[in-house]
DNA sequence: TTCTGTAATCGAGAATATCGATGAACAACC
DNA sequence: GGTTGTTCATCGATATTCTCGATTACAGAA
């Protein structure tokens, strides 16, 4: 009835698929190659098969090993799951949190919140990520990140996401440029100025994009784009085009000293939203719940830093 | 470092938050009721929290408790999967296997088939389960069947298939009707017939509608409706109207002796697939994929037992 | 009160895991 | 060919853990 296999095996088995070397996966699970090798020939012994070939110079594993490595690998993460589950529980918002942000939020986003979540929940030991949406995406879930918090709509599949707020675009436009310093600008207008952007890859692009209802017409390589949100500044503040630049940014900012004049758009919808994304999985989604409650705040509070 | 609950231990709880009984749960797991309260009390003390409360007269779960039991039990299941992996790779086609059918496959395609089955595999112990599709795929999901034998296309998220072959309509007349024994019959011919179907549920019912490209158009309760096939071709050979009924089931001798005459649809795409449904996650998916062969060979196969 | 059902606890013994030391196979090198 | 170094398997001793049966402690029911 009880036949199956202990996690320890198991944990002995991933680390020699991964070392393929006796002695440095015993390291690795901080026992000596001679418990390894006992533990590994039991677990082969009771599942009544070979998972790896030992020659006496190479190990290698069988493909039924592999099969069950992948399997393992899952197992393994699944109960660690259990105990970040119980910890979380019991402490909520404590603990490491590996959280991914993209780079057209985390500059002017964090800054603000986590100095405040620092100060309500010292324990939290938060590890920043800075990447595309989809490394984050991939990383969430492969495990790496817990959290990741990005520009929604972004469509994926196994993830779930929390909306945390939303982030108009204002136009930006150099010193002197005709649309500078209107109050409200037309989107229809827009389509006639050249639009700087950022670099493909950048989920800011596509919302912008999408936000003055502009399909990307220029193929590739003929379009000036900027790397990062601040030599877009740069671009714009040195005449060669207008863009759309996230309120969050001009806020905490970017556009300053620069004769950048910003101004919001009348389209309501020319916005794009915040939000966290994480492992349907999770365990620990109710912290996650907590800690969106200072992200909210910070996108609800109206700033006034404008150029 | 070594800090995960045992699996041993996940039991105990699973089995305590199902009996709610110490002594019951312990005979569950073929322990004495001293062993699961000391395991208990271990797995608690490891996690640092109160998973169980117990008042001398009852057991009852903690919240936090029922979640690490949700977690526990896919754990489980998981852990289970390890050893069925390395079972089937070790003797295909061997042990106990839960196979769904729909009714309008299994008294047809069956037969004909297990029995070569079981003469290949006389070690795979096959237990039946007939049912409707959508019955069958939540017991699929739910791990109470390893197999699904459904036509297709079905949509289901979360489950993979695997397509067996092809399984024609042929429409089953009335003696005397005037589309019987032609060789062909149009479909637009068809529209104008009175058509008996099965009844709400059945898949055969809306893959027969979508064969000869008709709508549902009376409401229900107002046309007849049979609830199998069997009594589907009592009420044509009643001269009630007229049916599609599936190859397999003529060939396999459904409309014998009633009276009733089967013809061909000049439209080719006049079919329902037979196929395999399986979870995604499933350990056995290369066997599946063997026994699979049976019945491709099966649905080939031509017989020529009409009328 | 006494009795019954139930969970916790205790001590003993069995089973298992772990370690360090050693052995055996093999490759590389002199 | 012999030597050396690397690597995995094995062995015996020890520590740890698991399990059991017996007993205790407690709460309701009779």
């Amino acid at each position: 009835m009880n036949n199956l296999p202990s996690l320890r095996h198991l944990r002995y088995l991933v680390a020699l698929a991964e070392t393929k070397h006796f002695g440095r996966a015993a390291e690795a699970c901080f026992v000596t190659q001679s418990t390894l090798s006992a533990g590994l020939k039991e677990l082969e012994t009771q599942l009544g098969v070979t998972l790896v070939e030992r020659t006496k110079r190479r190990v290698m594993v069988t493909p039924l090993g592999e099969q069950v490595v992948a399997r393992a690998k899952r197992l393994l993460g699944a109960a660690g799951e259990i105990v970040e589950l119980v910890r979380a529980a019991a402490e909520p918002l404590s603990g490491p949190l590996n959280l991914g942000v993209i780079p057209t939020v985390a500059p002017f986003l964090l800054p603000k919140v986590l100095a405040r979540v620092r100060r309500a929940h010292p324990k939290l030991k938060l590890h920043l990520v800075e990447d595309l949406t989809a490394r984050l995406l991939e990383r969430l879930s492969s495990g790496v990140l817990d959290l990741a918090l990005i520009a929604l709509p972004y469509r994926a599949p196994d993830i779930e996401t929390l909306e945390l707020g939303d982030d108009p675009f204002l136009l930006a436009t150099p010193p002197g440029h005709p649309l500078a310093g209107h109050e409200h600008v037309d989107a229809g207008e827009l389509a006639r100025a050249p639009l700087l952007l950022l670099e493909e890859g950048h989920c800011l692009r596509d919302h912008a994009l999408a936000a003055c209802r502009l399909a990307e017409t220029a193929p590739a390589g003929e379009r000036l784009q900027a790397t990062s949100l601040h030599t877009l500044t740069q671009m714009v503040a040195g005449g060669m085009g207008v863009t759309l630049l996230p309120r969050m940014a001009v806020e905490a900012g970017l556009a300053k000293g620069t004769g950048i004049a910003t101004s919001p758009l009348d389209d309501p919808q020319a916005k794009r939203k915040i939000g966290f994304a994480w492992r349907p999985s999770s365990p620990r989604k109710t912290e996650f719940r907590k800690l969106a409650e200072y992200f909210r705040a910070a996108l609800r509070a109206p700033a006034n830093t404008s150029s």
